[in-house]
DNA sequence: TGCAGTGTTGCTTC
DNA sequence: CGAAGCAACACTGC
């Protein structure tokens, strides 16, 4: 699910809720979604701190918790990384009778209407001193929590390794230009590698691409500077955009408060409307360019499907 | 009905 | 070495 655009909505739309609210307590149902510490020991590790900030790192969220009764400041940071189906959601959730097993968001918050909402895919919650909750929501369960102190999360490979944030005012166009040049795979992998570059999956590299009219197979490294600056325009520009329009929302993506990303209806490339988009068995093989017409095609790359316009998006010249 | 396909990542295999 | 395959998991459309 959720790429650059959709973690910056999903953090945004948290960090005005839940910063110094203090954790009451934790639940969950899926112990395999945390990697760190164990399992049974995260409910009395977390309890009592207090959330001092939430950042996003790639697609990774770190929430920034402290021990207000400790003398000393040692930060804690609750890691998580919602991969394919994960999505953090601000509500309050109440367990049906144990026979059934469902889970409720008892209100949205937007309209301030009482909406219950069944949802079964939560399982991990934390309970606010407010009386509301962050919950995961995770229909594949691929999801991944890490808990520990600020240093020892920051050294992990995890994000360690990551590569630099696109969006950055600092990341200028030489830096870029000198990142990509060096790297020998397909522009289209090497730009959905998060150890070269943060952010980027399946639909924003799809659409970058076809943006700046290069095909996702060319190799990253013969690349004209022209090329990698077109490459570049397009991520600065796309990403933007995306973050403005709070996410794209393909299948299940939702905001904090359950609310669809405005991206969608951008989409070049990537699949996205009903006839093209399903859970499975969809492409946008089919429909056509909006540039040139051409049928937009699909292909098989390192297990993942690209999307692009053969004839806008040239292998050869 | 079974299988291919789905926003991610990391490990294994060749 | 790098690239490809597959696994984690649940679900759906064809």
């Amino acid at each position: 699910m959720p790429e650059l655009p959709e973690v910056e909505t999903i953090i945004n739309d948290l960090k005005k809720k839940i910063v110094n609210r203090k954790i009451v307590g934790v639940w969950f149902d899926a112990p395999s979604l945390i990697k760190k510490p164990q399992p049974k020991d995260l409910r009395f590790k977390i309890k009592d701190l207090r959330i001092i900030d939430i950042k996003r790192r790639g697609k990774n969220i770190l929430t920034y918790l402290i021990n207000p009764k400790s003398k000393i400041l040692n930060q804690k940071i609750l890691l998580i990384h919602q991969k394919m189906t994960g999505h953090l959601l601000y509500g309050k959730w109440s367990f049906g009778k144990a026979q059934d097993k469902q889970k409720i968001i008892v209100k949205s918050l937007t309209k301030g209407a009482l909406e219950e909402k069944v949802n079964n895919y939560i399982h991990f919650i934390l309970y606010l001193d407010n009386g509301w909750q962050v919950g995961l929501s995770d229909l594949r369960k691929f999801a991944k929590i890490l808990f520990g102190g600020k240093e020892e999360i920051e050294n992990l490979p995890d994000l360690k390794n990551l590569g630099p944030e696109p969006l950055n005012e600092s990341f200028k166009v030489e830096k870029f230009i000198n990142l990509i040049s060096k790297k020998r795979g397909k522009i289209k992998q090497v730009l959905m590698d998060q150890n070269v570059i943060v952010g980027i999956g399946n639909i924003y590299s799809d659409e970058i691409l076809w943006q700046a009219k290069i095909h996702p197979f060319k190799i990253a490294e013969k690349l004209k500077i022209k090329e990698l600056k077109n490459i570049y325009s397009a991520m600065k520009q796309i990403l933007k955009k995306a973050v403005k329009l709070r996410g794209t929302s393909v299948s299940d993506f939702r905001d904090a408060f359950g609310k669809s990303g405005g991206y969608a209806k951008m989409l070049k490339v990537y699949p996205h409307t009903k006839r093209s988009y399903g859970v499975g068995g969809y492409q946008r093989e089919g429909e056509f360019c909006q540039r040139c017409g051409t049928i937009i095609k699909r292909v098989k790359i390192g297990g993942r499907s690209a999307h692009f316009c053969p004839a806008c998006q040239r292998l050869k010249p």
